[in-house]
DNA sequence: GCCGTTTCTCAGGTGACTCACAGACGGCTC
DNA sequence: GAGCCGTCTGTGAGTCACCTGAGAAACGGC
């Protein structure tokens, strides 16, 4: 709603983020806190030379309540992975002293059992990541979502065993359930074929049930940090999710006009 | 009531000054003091170039109990954030300096845990905001009302764990609850539906139960800073709330006439 | 390089919401 | 008890937030 709101009496446009960023306080309402075995945070680190795109993260990895230091060249990266201790690092392959190979090498020499998250351009040679990715590592093509890299990142630290929490990836609300790994939705037992962008969106709502979610909240969190396109993609791709998963059952997806949108149970 | 009829748009007395001009004492009253840890007032630095608005906030925010610093430039907030070491941020994204996003990433670079709250135009937000909410953060358009400003800011406090106070959410008076993350309202369990702008009204009542507010309070404070409209939309309201909440129960809004309205337990 | 799929823009439609207006109601004062 | 004034509320109009169909553009698999 970033641009819908021209709330009249109050200014109350709805802005974004309304209640929803989740901090460590309110993340108990969200899925799992996924600790450590020792019960602390998992620490990240972040190596990324866009400071922009760095600051981004940092936040938004943070916000998921984890401990993180970021880092804009290898060099420091190596320094950090030394007295950091990382249980994850997410990686720019390209920066702006050592490549990415190089790093990578050195950190495996360091932590060999770190699991690594790349980032990539899009275009960036496929085979070549194929190869990096080939010891359970994983990666991501800029321009990317937050949803996207907390996803991945999570998956990264569940089966490193760096998290103690559950394993299982399967997020519940009422008689709908989303499976992070395999990716398949069921609701009342029924599958579901969703795409990669509703898909994402649901996952979204169903990690923060019960609590109304704005659009810029949405947009910010669901669509890669670069799009520019109209506020009401969101709108659109609610309307799709509905089709898909509310339709013949009792409505789990609602609006609450000039705030955002809920997901909650039927019942 | 002096001011009810004499209300003229521009001329919007009261300024900011929600209920009493506001001492610890009275604050006692109201819902939670939202310390820090250590006791003391969460510290929140305002950047806005217009200083009524600026003031505006600044004494809403001082009456909420918080320590406030304003200032009207990115490099004045950024010797602030150094010297005063707020607990939040508020960020006019608009600044005769330099430019919001140079301030944000100054900020983060010098107190990365900080929770920031936007303010944008309400057009400016069409260029994306972007990622911006994403690490927690939240923002509010202009025009905003004031109750808006300070639910969110509490909100960021609450999560970012600079306020030490209960991270709940729910707020109650009597058998009536509001919950500021669902936006879920229920009267002796049934639940109530509300318009935004009941809702941010009942909101601004909870939050200040057994006292008395004044329609030019209430004014002041769940609408628009700019609102030019007639003064009776606060009776309309309080009319329209009336309705969904005490019908059929024993009452809680009562009329204090010729000073303004009151919430209380039914008891 | 072609075809199905997916993402997104655009624009029309609709119901919800906000608010002004004005008459009814009721307490308070003299 | 009459009149005044503050408050309540029905009505209606205009606006706004949201929904969704249709089609263009981008993507991806073969």
């Amino acid at each position: 709603m970033t641009t819908t709101a021209s709330r009249t009496p109050a200014g109350r446009a709805t802005p974004p983020s309304p209640e929803t960023p989740a901090t460590p306080a309110t993340r108990t309402a969200r899925t799992a806190p996924l600790h450590r075995a020792d019960g602390t945070a998992p620490r990240v680190l972040v190596v990324d030379d866009e400071t922009s795109l760095a600051d981004l993260l940092t936040m938004a990895l943070r916000y998921e309540g984890w401990e993180v230091r970021a880092t804009g060249d290898g060099a420091g990266a190596l320094r950090a992975a030394r007295a950091f201790r990382p249980d994850a690092v997410v990686l720019d392959v390209m920066l702006p002293d050592l490549d990415g190979l190089t790093v990578l090498h050195r950190l495996r020499a360091e932590r060999p059992e770190t699991p690594v998250l790349f980032l990539t351009a899009r275009d960036a040679v496929e085979d070549r990541i194929a190869g990096l990715t080939a010891g359970g590592d994983d990666y991501v093509t800029k321009p990317f979502s937050l949803e996207e890299v907390v996803a991945r990142l999570r998956g990264l630290l569940r089966r490193s065993g760096a998290a103690s929490s559950r394993p299982d990836s399967l997020l519940v609300v009422g008689d709908l359930t989303l499976d992070e790994d395999s990716h398949e939705v069921h609701r009342a037992g029924e599958p579901i074929r969703l795409t990669a962008t509703e898909f994402e969106l649901l996952r979204y709502l169903m990690r923060n049930p019960r609590r109304v979610l704005s659009k810029a909240q949405i947009l910010d969190r669901v669509w890669s940090y670069d799009f520019g396109g109209q506020a009401n993609v969101v709108e659109l791709y609610i309307s799709y999710l509905r089709r898909k998963i509310d339709a013949g059952h009792e409505p789990m997806i609602h609006t609450r006009r000039g705030a955002g949108y809920v997901l909650k149970p039927a019942a």
